[in-house]
This record gives C-alpha cells, structure tokens and sequence, in this order.
DNA sequence: TCCTGTGAACATTTTCACAGCA
DNA sequence: TGCTGTGAAAATGTTCACAGGA
C-alpha cells in the first residue's frame, strides 16, 4: 500500500487508485455524455462508488442526465496530475522496464518517462521507441536536471535499496518499486509504492487452492 | 481488487495478501526464530498487524520468544498452496509475460509455469529458461491436460477478454490479468484480478502533483 | 422520470492496549 | 521480562437509501 509522507489529505487513496480506470474508459468513449451506471459497468465497480469519487472532488453531474464526457476526463486528468506532463525515471531496462516503457510510448494519458538508466552496457545507448537508455551513474544529473519527480524501479532486488536511496537523495518524490524486496527506508522524504509481481502471484495461489483442511488450528 | 465467486471466509483478503511477503523474509531468514517486530521491520507492516495476520490461521508463535522460522514458512505455504505445487499458465510471451517467466524460475517458493502460451510464429517453439512456448491454440487441451488452475494473462488490451473466456471455459479457477484492460465477465466462475501496470503509474502521478489549487469544487 | 449527490448504516481493516504464557 | 494473542476502539472504505435538480 501506498505509504504517506503527511496525512492531511481528502480525497481517500482508493479513490485516486480507480481515477485511471474512469479516465481509460472515458478516452475510449465516443459519446459526448455518459453516467456513474455506464462507467462503472466498463470499470468493475458500482455506480454508488463511482459517484462517490467523482464528488470527492467537486465533479459536476447534472442530475437526470449524466456526466459530460470531455470535461470529466480533463478533471481527472488534473487530479492526477496528467496534464502538467508528469515526468518519470525508469531505472532498469529489463524485460520488466522494457514492457513499462512500451506501454507508456502508446497513449498520450500516460505518465512520460524523460529517461531510462541501466548499468548494463550492452543497453546503454540502445533506443526502446523513442527513449535512448542512459548509464545509470547519470542519475543524480538526469533527475535533477530533468526535473523528475516519479521514479519506477525494475531493477534486480540486489540494486534495489542502494538505487531507490540515490533516487531519494536526488529529490524525486515518489517510487514505484517493481523489484522484488520491499523499499523500506526513508519513507520520510519519498513515498513508496511496493509492487511484487511474483507476490501478487503467491497470493492469487489461495484462491485456488482447496482449503477444507486448513482452518482447524493445527494442533 | 479481487472479486470473490462466494463469500464465506474466514481469513481476511488483506491478510493472504501480506503472507507472499511474510514468505520471503522467512526464507531469507538465517536464524531459526524470530519475531513479529523483525518481520514487520522487514516487510514494511506494523508487528500488531503481523501477529493479527499469524493469529488468523492458528499460527503458534511462543509468547515471550518468537515463531519458529521455518516451521512458520512451511504453515504459510501450506495456507496459499505453495506447497501443492500450484501449476500456472502464461498466455502472451511479450516482455512482460517474459520477465514473469523468469522471476518464477529463479525460486522454488514460487507458483511454477506449466505452460506459456502465444500466438506469434516467431515466439512459439522458443524457450524462456526451461519453459518452451506453445501455441495458444492449444490453449484448451494443456489447461485441461496439465489440470492447470490459474492463469496469468499478459496479452494485449485487444485479445484479452476474448483469452480470459477461454480460459475460463477451459476450467482454470483464476486469473491474474495485466492486460491493460479489466476483465469483467463470468466473475462467478472464475476469479479475476485485474492489475495494469500503466495505472499504477498513473495513480502514483497524483502523489507527486501539487494539489492545493484542486479542492475548492471547481465552480 | 432519470440520474446525481450525499448522509447514514454497514463492513472491513488497522491500531491500541493489555492479559497471559514461557 | 519479553513477546504472543486478542478483544475493543478507531479509521477507512463501501453500500444503501433517498432527497433533489434537470
């Protein structure tokens, strides 16, 4: 979970986690209105809820009729920050990194990355669309020159510590951790977001593995 | 978040999703003790929530000394089934769906991939590690010849529902989806999580913005 | 009538505080 | 004394139910 600096804060954090789903679904909208029904049919979640967020920030329904398409998707996209350009590190171009910085290159909603780092040679310099990949002991330079103020980290759990500690003492001022070992220092002055794929994996085994016997506390 | 088929539980969703972690630092772990406040320092929880979580499946740690580690490791992999040797599939050997292919093979913790599936010429008949990619046409006959049942999906926006139908019809009891769409259908038949990875990134966008011309509703 | 906005009820999750065993 | 196990309190998140404007 996502793990605060300072806690003064409205709008709850599982609502700002669901503002991207809206967004999604309302830039692949045609119809120039749509409503909390409609919206949360294509996220998953209920009309209530996606009324429920919309309001946390003041987002103008009108009654009887729905949402206006265009303006509702410009209001998250300020929300989040979308629309001032967000501008991010990669820092490990692996499979992982790769497939990030893919994704981001299709869609003009998306976090831009300004720079991907690598310590691996046979990377540095190589181009994934249009991203060259830099050397890594560059960072302090990029990040603050370039203004960064997101990083994501998918680099191997060796690195992971030392690089998320340099990133921090560069001035970024959150974290995406994709490597796999918790970040743990220094939540203080960055925020960190911990995402363990082959722990979302472990966790999912649960839920299909049979459990009758389980519950008896052991002995 | 996940969608459950029922609803009687008796542990928490929250809670199997901090075991994976609870997992590693005990398998990491050299000393055969150990406690509740290390493994919170370690994983990032607090030791109350750690203890609450043990407590849940009738862990016995001994008061005033600790849990025992590995007697500890092997309750929790019980718990998720790690120890049943959960089979996966992984449909769509992009990068992605490579870097997981991976990951998994390096611990013996892990859920293994008994199977990995795409639809591109040029992957199929390759290797990642030990695993040799098929076609996905075959989709059917493996999930229901390898009795797999969890799949992992790492295919395009555009292919995914129609994969995770099949999957589904294919008899698989869930699906890790990180495609960049949710999947929404026949929830009660198969469990769905959906992860997309370029949300996240977004949602995070929001913790590096300055917000303090948002909240005066905009009118 | 339709669909938003919202207080209130409910449910879940986390934290607190401490009793109790080794 | 040290650390677990656990009720109770607090916080957070979700659903319900309905008032009210277009």
């Amino acid at each position: 979970m996502v793990q605060r600096r300072a806690n003064m804060r409205r709008i709850p954090d599982s609502t700002i986690r669901r503002l991207p789903a809206y967004l999604r679904v309302l830039e692949s909208q045609k119809e120039e209105r749509t409503t909390s029904v409609a919206l949360g049919e294509r996220t998953g979640y209920s009309s209530e809820q996606v009324r429920k967020d919309l309001a946390y920030f003041g987002a103008f329904g009108t009654r009887g009729v729905g949402y206006d398409v265009s303006q509702l998707g410009q209001q998250i996209r300020h929300i989040l920050g979308l629309d001032r350009s967000v501008t991010a590190v990669l820092v490990g171009v692996g499979h992982l990194g790769t497939a990030l910085l893919r994704y981001t290159q299709e869609g003009v909603r998306d976090v831009q990355f300004a720079a991907a780092l690598d310590n691996n040679p046979q990377v540095i310099g190589g181009a994934i669309g249009s991203i060259v990949v830099e050397d890594i002991k560059h960072l302090e330079s990029v990040v603050r020159e370039r203004k960064i103020r997101l990083a994501v980290l998918t680099v191997p759990a060796a690195a992971a510590e030392s690089v998320a500690l340099r990133l921090a003492e560069a001035g970024v001022g959150a974290i995406l951790n994709f490597a796999p070992v918790p970040i743990l220092t220094d939540q203080d002055r960055v925020l960190v977001q911990n995402l363990d794929l082959t722990l979302e994996m472990q966790a999912m085994a649960y839920f299909v593995t049979e459990h009758d016997d389980l519950h008896p506390p052991v002995s």
